[in-house]
RNA sequence: GCCGAAGUGGCGGAACGGAAUACGCGGUGGUCUCAAAAACCACUGGAGGCGACUCCGUGUGGGUUCGAAUCCCACCUUCGGCACCA
């Protein structure tokens, strides 16, 4: 690492980046660390630090734990050895980042970020309001759910359990244990990204028992499913199938009730028919009836309104549905489940055997076939009957609700809440998506996390006097899978600093993450040997950051726990204040000439030493500020390089090559024109490099350096004017290219160094154009750019625009109904 | 899948709701040279026309507007992040 460190600096160095190389910091020194250590416990000792078991990664034949990125293939192998990766509990060590959730949310308010850096926090946040309810299984075990949606309690016809929820073992009964076992083992192979995909068919097992609903007393049964995650709400949910897509889903495929409690909202119809349930012809069919519809990737959206074509659609979809596909028509009207076969609802009778095989049918009372319908419904009891229909999603009056049926949708949620707090079955509840940081890893390389434990005084943090906890640098990397650490006597064991018996050492180490959520505070006074991690009177007058910059791929990670940090260092009395970067631009990321991220194994990665040693350090700075907006990136190019250092070429020559001295005096016009080109072209790079939009300054450079090589040839050479406009072009230049700027700047006779001079400034008058183009439309269409004063008046601009031959051609015949006029820029004759 | 972005010439990219394609790369032709390279000059979105000019053109489909790359709606595609790469 210090190798590679010696090596960056050098390049670094060699690019003419001027960093302050006194107040470096490195945080694999155990000078660093130790702050990060002593950071650790003074959260441990706030509470802000706990242990728990949580699941990791893991390869049972390299006996470790993986990255996300170290797991390949849709089966979830082994990077290494290939074997199926399962998941692990381990105990591991979090910090309470959602404590301060809620104030991370609000500080976003006051800083200087960008828009989508803000969002991305806020929705990694992700605050929902909602209700916590305690269920219970008929054995009387509570189970916490959150709900967003305590209005729809009523609708609850079942729960589901995340499959690795305390309670399943304890509530799974013998006959569905072998199931729920083997759905256990398979969910734990899954990543969460995949299990919470809409796009993936729902799957779940029965675990044989029963909960009570508390606002009904209904049984209603426990399932186990993938879709509900353990790290998200309290890993159980109650389902409303009615009022939930993936309840729904769920609910269709295995079967259970469906209750809507919440009042459907008027409006249109809206169905969805999955292509592949579709007969080629239906597509054709509703072309054919007039019907409106989208199609998408896999599917057919249609919108329908009036019952009129909702009749015509019902009648296309039974003439064209395959048997055993489905159809559903969801938000306003109907859900129709084709089983086996379409149903003809007007024999419905005579279909029992058929409608047997249906999970659920629904229909509008609209329909006409409703009153068949209901009869076999409640004559094979398939589902209970509601005669009104299903899946929508909106607040809307209460229907089936016991005490609370009728109660408006506006008022629903608060209601239901306020009672379930009397009845003391709930209370309200803000939750967070976030959660809380797991800062252990399984590695070698990093920060040991300060902790030992003892057999008689359990876990012990190490004393402050005793940091660092140094790494030892003679582990032994063995192909165990596990941290070295683990396997090394002299680390592993120690003696308990409370009791004095023996005791081990914590051999996680912390995430690197720890370690830059407050390296910018080291900065201030690197490896401060005082009693806290940075020397306050210094960290008075720089702190906190005015300006940081980093890659977009920080925006929920590291830009937030760094800002975690700050707030815990304000509640400790270390800052005085609540953020700790104050303003923030996102850099985008330089790929590969192939337009893909650099990378080893893609083989298209560039090394700038390469260039800087053959074209020179300016040439690599002021190319990769070409490449595009600094925010977006973009991808390296070894001919675009190119044309920079001819630039830098023509900017020498321009000033450097002799040019004999010229006979004739230069006009008045002439020397305006280029004082007003040198003050346009400070105006703008200036407005540019505010803003962090180094390629368009550049280009405005490449601009006034092309209109400067000409004007060499005239008569202004020489000049006062010209005097002005080389020194200007050397000082904007300084920045981007230093190097070249400093020996142009020499050889101009300027004081040492270019790079201490003030910024150029203009003048806002020499700036200003004396003649522009005014553009000439008819009915928005360009028919003349005419060459006018500046100051022209909206009367003389129309004078000139008709006296145009083009415009009086295509004003011919036509009678100008109005003009619109945009002064100095443009006259456009509506007719 | 969710969250966040982006789609403009052959390519990277410019364009306060008002001249689409600035600047650069690449290409074509020329100057210089015995020749080449470099440098310099000119041209370079498509179609039509001798020309003046005309029509088309900013991912797709709609909309708002005198006027849309820009604003609105829907969709498509690509990229970044998704918590153990940092």
């Amino acid at each position: 690492t210090l190798n590679n460190i010696e090596r960056m600096r050098g390049q670094l160095r060699s690019m003419g980046c001027m960093w302050a190389w006194d107040r470096e910091a490195i945080t694999c020194l155990p000078e660093f660390y130790k702050w990060t250590q002593w950071f650790f416990l003074k959260f441990y000792e706030q509470g802000l630090a706990y242990r728990e078991k949580s699941a990791v990664d893991f390869c049972p034949k390299c006996n470790t734990t993986l990255a996300r990125e170290q797991v390949w293939g849709e089966d979830r192998h082994c990077e290494r050895c290939g074997t199926p990766v399962v998941k692990k509990e381990l105990e591991q060590w979090f910090f309470r980042i959602t404590d301060y959730a809620e104030e991370l949310l609000e500080g976003l308010e006051e800083i200087d970020w960008p828009e989508r850096v803000k969002r991305m926090q806020r929705n990694w946040i992700g605050r929902s309001e909602g209700a916590s309810v305690t269920f219970r299984s008929e054995e009387g075990d509570p189970i916490e759910v959150f709900t967003t949606r305590p209005d729809t309690l009523w609708g609850a016809t079942f729960m589901v359990l995340a499959p690795e929820h305390p309670l399943v073992d304890k509530l799974v009964t013998s006959e569905y244990e072998e199931d729920v076992e083997a759905y256990r083992y398979q969910a734990s192979r899954q990543s969460e990204m995949e299990r919470l995909s809409t796009e993936r068919e729902k799957t779940g097992v029965f675990t044989g028992a029963y909960a009570v609903n508390p606002v009904n007393d209904a049984r209603i049964p426990i399932w186990v499913a993938d879709y509900v995650l353990m790290t998200y709400g309290t890993g159980a949910i109650m389902a409303v199938p009615s009022h939930d897509e993936r309840d729904f889903a769920f609910a269709i495929k295995y079967g259970l009730p469906i209750i809507p409690v919440i009042d459907r909202p008027d409006g249109v119809a809206k169905s969805v028919v999955r292509q592949d349930a579709v007969l080629e012809g239906l597509e054709a069919a509703l072309l054919e009836q007039g019907i409106d519809f989208d199609k998408r990737q896999d599917a057919l959206y249609v919108t329908l309104q009036g019952d009129e074509e909702i009749d015509d659609y019902v009648d296309v979809v039974r003439q064209y549905v395959k048997p055993d596909a489905w159809a559903e028509v969801v938000g306003a009207a109907w859900l129709f489940i084709f089983s086996d076969e379409v149903i003809s609802f007007d024999s419905v009778e005579a279909d029992e055997e058929i409608l047997k095989r249906c999970q659920v049918l629904a229909v509008d009372e609209r329909w006409k076939g409703v009153e068949q319908a209901r009869t076999a419904m409640e004559l094979l009891n398939a589902v209970e009957w509601y005669g009104d229909v299903l899946l929508h999603t909106e607040y809307g009056t209460m229907i089936n609700s016991g005490r609370f049926t009728g109660t408006p949708g506006d008022e629903a949620v608060a209601a239901v809440t306020e009672w379930l707090e009397e009845e003391g079955i709930g209370a309200h509840e803000v939750n967070y998506r976030l959660h809380d940081w797991l800062l252990s890893r399984q590695r070698y390389w990093g920060a040991p996390i300060p902790i030992v434990y003892c057999d008689n005084c359990g876990v012990v943090p190490v004393p402050y006097e005793d940091l660092p906890v140094r790494l030892p640098d003679d582990a032994e990397f063995m192909p165990t899978g596990e941290s070295p650490l683990k396997y090394h006597e002299g680390f592993l064991h120690t003696t308990c600093p409370k009791c004095g018996g023996p005791a081990i050492r914590e051999t996680d180490t912390m995430d690197t993450f720890v370690c830059s959520s407050w390296y910018h505070y080291a900065y201030v006074s690197p490896y401060y040997e005082g009693d806290v991690p940075f020397d306050p009177d210094k960290g008075d007058y720089w702190l906190p950051v005015d300006q940081y910059t980093g890659g977009i791929e920080h925006a929920t990670m590291h830009l937030l726990y760094t800002r975690f940090f700050t707030k815990v260092l304000r509640d400790m009395g270390l800052v005085d204040f609540d953020e700790p970067m104050l303003r923030l631009f996102t850099q985008g990321i330089i790929l590969g000439e192939d337009g893909e991220k650099m990378s080893k194994s893609r083989g298209n990665v560039v090394n700038p030493d390469d260039y800087v040693s053959t074209l020179g350090a300016d040439s690599v700075r002021a190319f990769l500020m070409f490449i595009g907006p600094w925010d977006m990136g973009g991808s390296w190019s070894s001919t675009g390089i190119e044309g920079i250092h001819r630039f830098i070429n023509r900017v020498w020559n321009l000033i450097v090559a002799p040019r004999s001295q010229s006979e004739s005096a230069p006009s008045n016009e002439k020397i305006e024109e280029l004082r007003r080109m040198t003050h346009k072209t400070i105006r703008t790079v200036t407005e540019d490099m505010e803003a962090f939009k180094f390629n368009t300054a550049l280009a405005s450079l490449m601009k006034y350096t092309n209109y400067l090589l000409k004007a060499k040839r005239t008569p202004v050479y020489a000049t006062e004017a010209w005097e002005e406009a080389i020194h200007n072009l050397v000082l904007m230049m300084a920045p981007i290219m230093p190097h070249v700027s400093e020996e142009l700047w020499e050889r101009l006779g300027g004081p040492y160094s270019v790079h201490t001079q003030p910024w150029p400034e203009y003048d806002e008058e020499l700036a200003a154009d004396e003649i522009i183009t005014l553009v000439v439309q008819v009915d928005g269409r360009l028919r003349a750019r005419l060459d006018v004063p500046a100051d022209v008046t909206e009367e003389e601009a129309r004078e000139a625009a008709l006296a145009d031959a083009n415009v009086q051609r295509h004003l011919e015949g036509e009678e100008v109904e109005r003009m619109v006029y945009v002064p100095g820029r443009l006259v456009n004759f509506v007719t």
